[in-house]
DNA sequence: AATGAATGAGCATTCATTCAT
DNA sequence: TATGAATGAATGCTCATTCAT
């Protein structure tokens, strides 16, 4: 038996947690494969996450950087010039184009707060995230109703299949801006 | 062995399986809840189903009539005076309100489509039913902006514990129909 | 409900029998998938055959004629000129290189008669007709042998994967009829 | 619930299973059945193999020093003046008419590499240990034939219940050897 | 502090067979 | 005569969790 000294293993065993997830979804997260594919003893994960739920809370915070670091970091959003409607639309064109794994990751784990309460205050500081950074540039509760429309059209592509499109999409949010 | 004649059972299982989905969540369904809801032998609910999936696909038709179906009876919809905004407000409202359970469920099994292609073609058909209802009152385009706003709206109510805010939900809405 | 008179269906099931039994082993053979492939209702199959292993053997018996066959069918085995050790090391070769599918499902079902005492006067039949055909160009006693060594050969080959060679085959063979 | 320590317990689940496929055939295998001889609990059988053919090759590699060993261990095919045919003849007829069971046993489980790729290392262990066995009297291609004539030979007693007949083997492999 | 071994519960699914029609 | 519906038993397998080390 070798047992390593390992201060990173918690940190492993989230990022494995991370892909397992992304490739099976969260029904297919077990501490079995999860730890088969951190590559640790089953034991280990059962030792650094009391729950399955605890490691759950731990990924969805670290994943869930996806779309609203790319709104955070959108140079176009700081310029009150830039036509805020058209540069959403744009982005989440580009995130819903990105690799389909990690979007539907991002989703599943933004959905499962539906039944799990733990997960709620994650989730709530998601919407949160996003709607500061669009308050740069609007009043904050028009900034939520923007929030609530990209998420009802990534829904609805995510959902039933349907194709992006842009242009509906700029042209509802600046409805929603005038 | 008491051997049924019993013609409805297919229908009694679908019924347990909302059931058991309310109850417990998607995770909670399996062949032997759905059989001891429904008050079934084991083998009963895989000779009319021959997988899960199937039998999901079956309750999600069944469920989704929900709001949907709120939304079609609406009488206040068919009146081209009425306020749209205002009515689709208070109908989120009103269906927020009930049932916490049935609102889960039904949710649920809509958010399932995201990790189940087979159960997408349903999700599609739920969107549309709302779509169609609401383009009585506006142009089919502007519809299903309406459902997306609606459907982010109850995402925000029931994935971040925030409360619903009919008058929010309306001044949004009537942008997008402005 | 329809009810066709079909007085082909008893062989019928006996054809999808050996198509199942090629595809998927003995093991896979079911009163279902048989019915499956042979596109007849499940009823039917335990109609026509009161067991599996009535339907084994009437497979059996249809199928066995593959390398028997061959081997009858050769007309270098009726001329005493023809190099007989040599023409079964090519008969062996070009059978065991043909399709594997059919030549694992012969082999299976003859090989199945060491458990199913049922199946051994058919496989008899096979080791026999093999060694009648040989036997017009050599003794009984030596033409026995010949099947003997040529069983072991292909099961060397079928069980090890072993690659089969020809001129070894054809050198063994000729020592025994040395 | 007692949770025993012991540590011998995988070789006890190997040697139920050679009792099981001894008794019902590999058919009669199962993760339940091999439990039960071996007085453990079902979880125990998954823990220790990962699948059911992870055990039968376990217990193929432990069971096919039956024929193999007595070739081996026979001091006769050491001295170079002893008759090599007559020799393996002999212990062909003695392994025979030993218990059935057991030669069923062995020879079930080397056939079932027909169907098994994994069990296919296996049986070419077995026929590589006869022949090297076998090779000490004469070169190693000859040792090869004479394998295959006794797999043969085998065959046609176990599948067609043939009589073993000694001077019929010792006289087709002293031609082998010529 | 860390982990391999162990176990009972549960899973989806397949099955031979029975029986009413 | 033929067959769709029905069912209890069984299958391989995964699992969270516990416990001795």
């Amino acid at each position: 038996m070798v047992r390593r000294y390992d201060p990173e293993r918690r940190d492993r065993i989230i990022d494995a947690a991370i892909r397992v997830v992304g490739r099976s979804g969260i029904a297919g997260l077990s501490h079995r494969t999860v730890a088969a594919e951190a590559d640790v003893p089953l034991g280990s994960t059962t030792y650094h996450f009391a729950s399955l739920d605890e490691l759950l809370i731990a990924a969805l915070r670290r994943t869930n950087e996806g779309f609203a670091a790319a709104v955070r970091n959108c140079s176009a959003l700081a310029d009150p010039e830039a036509d805020l409607a058209g540069e959403l639309a744009r982005l989440m064109g580009e995130w819903l184009s990105g690799d389909r794994t990690g979007v539907e990751l991002e989703y599943e784990l933004y959905l499962a707060a539906l039944r799990r309460p733990a997960l709620r205050p994650v989730a709530a500081e998601w919407c949160e995230g996003v709607a500061e950074a669009v308050a740069r540039r609007t009043d904050p509760v028009t900034a939520r109703a923007l929030v609530a429309l990209m998420d009802g059209m990534c829904l609805q592509v995510l959902l039933t299949d349907a194709k992006y499109e842009a242009e509906f999409a700029r042209e509802m949010m600046a409805r929603i801006l005038a």
